[in-house]
RNA sequence: GGGCGGUUAGCUCAGUUGGUUUAGAGCGCCUGGUUUACACCCAGGAGGUCACAGGUUCGAAUCCUGUACCGCCCACCA
């Protein structure tokens, strides 16, 4: 046994076989035709796919550890559990890291054309995909791999092509030319949720402009109607100061807008401004979107890129000039001084040459939030660009409604007001990226003339006019829009397979608030477009793994803990448990990555403390038959009947809990119940019964209960921690050989029996732990040695208690290590002195069991020295000019400082008194 | 600018609808321990005016109002 049990749990020895063996057994795959056939109830969860781009990481750890707990939890009780896993393609993200390898090798993309840059992509994926599915078998999740689905795999790639096809034919889909947010080093448009706002400290520009000659009677009427911000200076001329944060889009101004209802203004429109710099004459134009009360009031207009100034100009017809490439440099619109020019060089070579002019009127210093691109933090430029796009709102009124009337619902329950704000507000989706790794968009141009092709399948002959000279368009679609067809494409949609009947919808979603707008919203909207149903029922937001700074980790930081390791050093249950028990509902966890044993032991100590109570209870259940308590009846002792009453609670808190997704209080009521109770009370108090030789009654009650209890914890504990539970479960001998489950994973989960509650029990086994824990107390703190012959009088005792103490002097005995117990003796003499709760006195007799003179010398000594720093403390507090020249804190501290010593003096005195009088 | 979350022992955090808790856990700390399941252990112990100020209540860490600090999300104020 020694081999096959060591003392210290080696995960090493038992995960890897488990975890193969469950997976050749077929328990983690589910036939639709089950579900259907035998009315089984499924439960299904789609995994939240994780990016090919990278590696596991601890978030991905905590992700799919609750997963495989829900999973496992639901697959014992019966039901149909089903737990889709797969990888999502990350458009941007995996082409950036694919471009980032060529650059190595001084290639990029375009040197090698689209196709051959495609399959140096896929050979990436098809390593690193591969990796995250052995990573998560690893930590030991119970997904389906028979249908381990890929974003970009053929089924996935037609349920994008219909979704686009009919969101066309709807018209919810259209093509048009509008400011998008664009990223100048990835070379594509950005979603609205795909610019991020970052704080930076940046300064807002005044920059005069210069008014027209025919345009200074205009100028003098607003100057004279008490507009400030028109003015003349020595030169003679006259000026309208406006502000930018961006002084290089000056160059693409075409207006300047007033408030129309700004009486400072209104005489000023339709007068004319020289721009600075570029010799181009622009007008003063009325716009409501003006706010009067903000900086000068006036505005300066540049269509091409700023998504206002767009919405400006298509109201009032300003025109509008792009004077930026794709890449953020001036373009041929721009002076020829400033053409070729990156963005923010030509920001700096702008304001020199404007103050060269004295036309920067002054500048201040500005903090505020500008876009940057999600995956590489390049400053988002606002670009006007031909782009596709989805109509939402059509979309978002069901989804929204699923949430107000209680259809879906989120925990924590506040992200139901988050989400409801953002499909509120929701704004159309820019779906086209100019990237080659992604969906392309199923659209064609023909070249013979404007039509254009919508299509599920590429079309061979243009259908307006013949031709067939047919240009696909080069862009692909947002990651994003296959992903949000995630629960039902992965089930064959659109074909109308036996998956999809048997498992959509689904029931949980759980994932991380980040991606909240990015995937969870618009999978709800998906789900009800495409299936007329909600995805999911129920989505829980659980919180972001921090390391100890509170910082996110990642790589960049490189303060990410690779689940591997932690698995490698501590095993696979460590760290899930871990994770589980540092996790309450919905909020964020700190692991230390430079002390990772710091980090997991807590994991790691309680699994090897269950193993090693399965080591106990193994050797005490011995080779006999165990019999079942029904059998054992009558004989069961207190400490039996005790343990199965409370396992009895544990079932019912457990349950509630996973029902709650509170899987914190779960890990810690498992906790505290194997560790306390079982380890530290049961299966100390049976000990002595429990000897190999004895055939009493006595003995088969216990082990029956003991085998009964451990069965069961097992079970509690499987979803949590499988592998320890699982390699306990199969070395536990079992009442009636034919009547054991296959497999702890698919045993019965158990369901409290409310007539093994016993309150009486409970309430007299607490009695008991009290008077043992005092008597320990009491031998530590009168420093009574370890040998000492201890005897211990117990006066006031019920006649409930006295039955109790009847049955368990022994157990007393030799806990609290005590030699003789007596009953009904009264505190007489010299000793330690302490009353239970329920009344109980307790005595220990001290004379000749420690040096009585001594200690009560030390204490003397104790007690003198106290005396005098109250004495001291007191004096101080009573002399007023103290109390006068004093700080309020210290005297403050003072006071608190008497009254300590005061607090120590008294209980040092009582404890004197027990020794005798001084 | 709006919204949300947080502030409890040295550290990381629990505390379910206000009442058996004299406020708990893990780690850390102190004292003692070769008790044959476990030193990844056992026993005992120290340590908190529950951010601050008001209010409601018989009773508040828990509810209300305000303040401070930290964090997150959203927003077109140039």
């Amino acid at each position: 046994m020694a081999d096959a049990f060591p003392p210290r749990l080696n995960p090493k020895a038992i995960e890897a076989s488990l975890y193969r063996s469950w997976n050749e057994s077929g328990y983690f795959h589910v036939d639709p035709e089950a579900v259907t056939a035998e009315g089984l109830t499924p439960y299904v969860i789609v995994i939240p796919p994780p990016n090919v781009t990278a590696v596991l990481h601890m978030g991905h750890g905590l992700n799919n550890t609750i997963q495989d707990v829900l999973i496992r939890w639901h697959r014992m009780q019966g039901r149909a559990s089903l737990w889709v896993p797969g990888t999502d393609h990350a458009g941007i993200a995996t082409q950036n890291a694919v471009e980032r390898k060529l650059a190595v090798e001084g290639l990029s993309r375009h040197d090698m054309g689209r196709e051959a840059f495609l399959e140096r992509v896929w050979e990436y994926v098809d390593q690193t995909g591969g990796q995250i599915l052995e990573q998560l078998k690893t930590i030991g999740s119970s997904c389906d791999f028979d249908r381990t689905r890929f974003t970009l795999d053929d089924g996935l790639s037609r349920a994008v092509r219909e979704v686009f096809v009919r969101l066309y034919e709807k018209d919810l889909i259209y093509r048009g030319e509008y400011i998008i947010n664009w990223c100048p080093r990835c070379l594509t448009a950005l979603s609205n949720e795909e610019a991020e706002g970052e704080e930076v400290q940046g300064k807002l520009y005044h920059i005069r402009y210069p008014l027209s000659d025919s345009s200074v009677p205009l100028a003098e009427l607003a100057h004279q109607s008490g507009a400030q911000a028109i003015d003349r200076l020595k030169d003679g001329r006259w000026y309208l100061t406006v502000s930018t944060t961006r002084p290089e889009t000056i160059l693409g101004d075409t207006g300047v807008a007033v408030n129309p209802k700004d009486p400072r203004y209104m005489s000023l429109v339709g007068a004319k401004v020289a721009l600075p710099l570029t010799g181009r004459t622009i007008p003063v134009i009325a716009d409501e979107f003006v706010d009067p009360d903000f900086g000068t009031g006036m505005v300066k207009v540049t269509p091409a890129h700023d998504p206002n100034d767009f919405e400006i100009a298509q109201r009032t017809g300003l025109p509008i000039l792009d004077v930026m490439t794709p890449e953020a440099t001036m373009n041929e619109n721009a002076p020829e001084a400033f053409r070729g020019l990156d963005r923010f060089e030509a920001r700096k070579k702008i304001l020199s040459a404007l103050e060269d002019l004295e036309l920067v009127a002054g500048e201040d210093p500005n903090v505020h939030s500008i876009p940057h691109c999600y995956r590489c933090h390049t400053v988002v430029e606002p670009r006007l660009s031909l782009q596709w796009f989805v109509r939402m709102k059509p979309l978002a009124e069901p989804a929204l409604e699923a949430s107000r009337n209680g259809m879906i619902t989120f925990t924590p329950p506040h992200w139901k007001k988050v989400y409801e704000g953002w499909m509120e507000n929701i704004r159309d989706w820019c779906i086209s990226r100019q990237l080659w790794w992604g969906h392309r968009i199923p659209v064609w141009y023909c070249a013979g003339c404007e039509e254009i092709i919508v299509a599920r399948d590429e079309p061979q002959t243009c259908g307006s006019c013949g031709g067939s000279e047919l240009n696909q368009d080069p862009d692909v679609l947002d990651t994003w829009f296959s992903s949000w067809l995630w629960p039902f494409s992965v089930f064959g949609w659109p074909e109308k397979t036996k998956d999809l009947q048997a498992f959509y919808p689904t029931h949980d979603m759980i994932t991380a608030p980040e991606i909240l707008f990015f995937w969870v919203a618009r999978m709800i909207m998906a789900g009800y477009e495409f299936m007329e149903e909600a995805p999911f029922t129920q989505v829980y937001l659980h919180g972001t793994v921090r390391d100890k700074h509170g910082r996110k980790m990642s790589k960049s930081l490189g303060n990410g803990i690779d689940p591997l390791e932690v698995v490698d050093l501590f095993g696979a249950d460590a760290l899930r448990f871990t994770l589980l028990s540092s996790a309450a509902i919905g909020s964020d966890i700190q692991l230390d990555h430079e002390d990772l044993e710091a980090s997991f032991s807590p994991g790691r100590n309680f699994t090897n403390k269950f193993w090693n109570a399965g080591r106990f209870a193994v050797m005490s259940l011995g080779d006999d038959p165990v019999p079942t308590i029904e059998e054992m009846g009558d004989s069961l002792e207190l400490e039996d009947r005790w343990i199965l009453s409370r396992l009895q609670h544990v079932i019912e808190d457990v349950s509630q809990g996973l029902e709650q997704f509170r899987l914190h209080e779960v890990s810690d009521r498992l906790y505290h119940f194997v560790w306390g109770d079982l380890a530290d009370w049961y299966l100390e108090l049976i000990k002595p019964r429990m000897q190999a030789d004895s055939q009493d009654d006595s003995r088969h009650a216990g082990r029956a209960t003991l085998g009964v209890v451990l069965d069961c914890v097992c079970r509690l504990l499987h979803p949590l921690t499988p592998f320890v539970t699982s390699a306990l479960w199969d070395r536990l001998p079992w009442p009636n050989a034919s009547e054991r489950p296959e497999a702890l994973m698919v045993a019965a989960w158990p369901e409290a029996d409310k007539t093994l509650i016993d309150t009486r029990t409970e309430e007299r086994v607490a009695d008991l732990q009290e008077l043992i824990t005092q008597i320990r107390s009491l031998r530590q703190e009168y420093a009574i040695p370890e040998g000492a012959r201890v005897t211990v009088k117990l006066g006031a005792v019920g006649p409930d208690f006295r039955a109790v103490l009847e049955s368990q002097q022994a157990s007393v005995k030799r806990l609290a290590r005590v030699d003789t117990c007596e009953l009904d003796k009264a505190p007489d003499g010299v000793g330690a002195h302490a009353v239970l709760k329920n009344g109980v006195e307790v005595f220990i007799p001290l004379d000749g069991v420690i040096d009585v003179a001594r200690e009560r010398e030390r204490l003397q000594t104790e007690i003198s020295r106290l005396m005098v720093q109250v004495e001291t403390a007191r004096k101080k507090l009573s002399n007023e000019g103290f109390l006068r020249g004093a700080a309020a804190d210290v005297v403050e501290k003072e006071r608190s400082k008497e009254s300590n010593f005061q607090e120590q003096l008294d209980k040092l005195r009582g404890k004197a008194a027990t020794l005798g009088e001084f």
